[in-house]
DNA sequence: TTGTGTTTTATTGCCTCC
DNA sequence: GGAGGCAATAAAACACAA
């Protein structure tokens, strides 16, 4: 591994033994700039005392050519260690990352030239640039990612919200309406019928009155194969089971003529367990079933929704 | 001063491309 | 098979609080 307090003699075998030194033009920069025009390399010349004389200006070095065999010398018996670039290294090679963040062999030898260093070393701190700047652009796709989850959330909530209201606004209305189908009822007048006056004109008895006001009715009791009332978004397009019922002011004026009611029954008689005419909206939804409250799935199966692997 | 966390430089091993 | 890229990692350098 590098450093690990190996003498200097050892620092330049660790560096020649390295496999790109010895067959790219790194050697080449290897001998011929940092060593004989005396350019500073990460490896060799800190000083004597141990003071990182990567601080000054990296030009400097080139006016360093006075590095004699004593110098040499001590450079062999000094500890390798890392230096870093300069400020001054490290905007220049910034600069060059922005224009190109990859690094053809021509450019690596000219900025190794320009920055006094070596071929490899500029090398490594492009490969070394480019994994820092993947991880960045991984935390701001995480963070784009991360804002956009938490507008559709709050667009989920706020779509859930005004669920639960018109849900509440359709009990109340079917409310209404069966109501206003009871008050009409009783203001007929008495039949001849086995039925007495206050039962139900349509079909009810008093047990399915009982139903009526208790139970939630189901679509397929009416008309089988229809869909749900106030479903616009069921697969036949909002269908709507009390118009299809041949009058469309059914739903909201039961005005039932005695005629057609008495047919009915007869008609009915064995569906008299079937009378009501407002669905249930939960118990329609089997095959689009509404989201529960607290629900946020939009219908769609909990494995669709398994896209989001962080947790909150 | 020292312990600790972070950043930077460098190595290693593997992979792909030519 | 060599060159170069990348991921993982080591280790030195640095920053900073206690």
């Amino acid at each position: 591994m590098a450093g690990g307090g190996c003498g200097g003699s050892a620092a330049i075998a660790s560096l020649l033994q390295n496999q790109r030194v010895s067959s790219s033009s790194d050697a080449f920069f290897f001998y011929g700039s940092s060593f004989s025009l005396g350019s500073r390399s990460m490896v060799s010349f800190e000083g004597a005392n141990g003071v990182n004389e990567s601080k000054n200006s990296f030009f400097q070095a080139f006016d360093h050519h006075e590095i004699g065999e004593e110098d040499l010398d001590d450079y062999f018996h000094q500890p390798e260690k890392k230096r870093r670039l300069t400020t001054e290294q490290v905007h220049f090679l910034e600069k060059n990352f922005e224009l190109e963040n990859k690094l053809e062999p021509e450019r690596k030898i000219q900025l190794a030239k320009d920055l006094g260093l070596q071929p490899r070393q500029v090398a490594i701190w492009f490969q070394n640039r480019r994994a820092r700047w993947k991880t960045k652009q991984l935390e701001k796709e995480y963070e784009d990612l991360q804002a956009s989850y938490n507008s559709l959330k709050a667009d989920c909530d706020s779509l859930l919200n005004e669920n639960d209201k018109l849900k509440a606004e359709v009990l109340v209305l079917t409310d209404k309406l069966l109501i206003k189908a009871r008050g009409t009822k009783n203001s007929k007048p008495a039949k001849t019928s086995s039925r007495g006056p206050l039962e139900n004109p349509v079909t009810c008895s008093n047990d399915e009155e009982e139903r009526i006001s208790t139970v939630p009715f189901k679509q397929e009791d009416i008309c089988p194969g229809k869909s749900e009332i106030l479903d616009s978004g069921s697969p036949n397009g909002g269908y709507s089971p009390l118009i299809e019922h041949g009058d469309s002011s059914y739903a909201f004026e039961p005005d039932l003529s005695d005629t057609s009611l008495d047919e009915e029954d007869v008609q009915n008689e064995n569906n008299l367990q079937h009378p009501c005419v407002f669905p249930k909206l939960e118990e329609t939804q089997d095959d689009y079933p509404i989201p529960s409250a607290n629900s946020c799935h939009f219908g769609f199966a909990p494995e669709d929704q398994a896209f989001w692997p962080w947790p909150y």
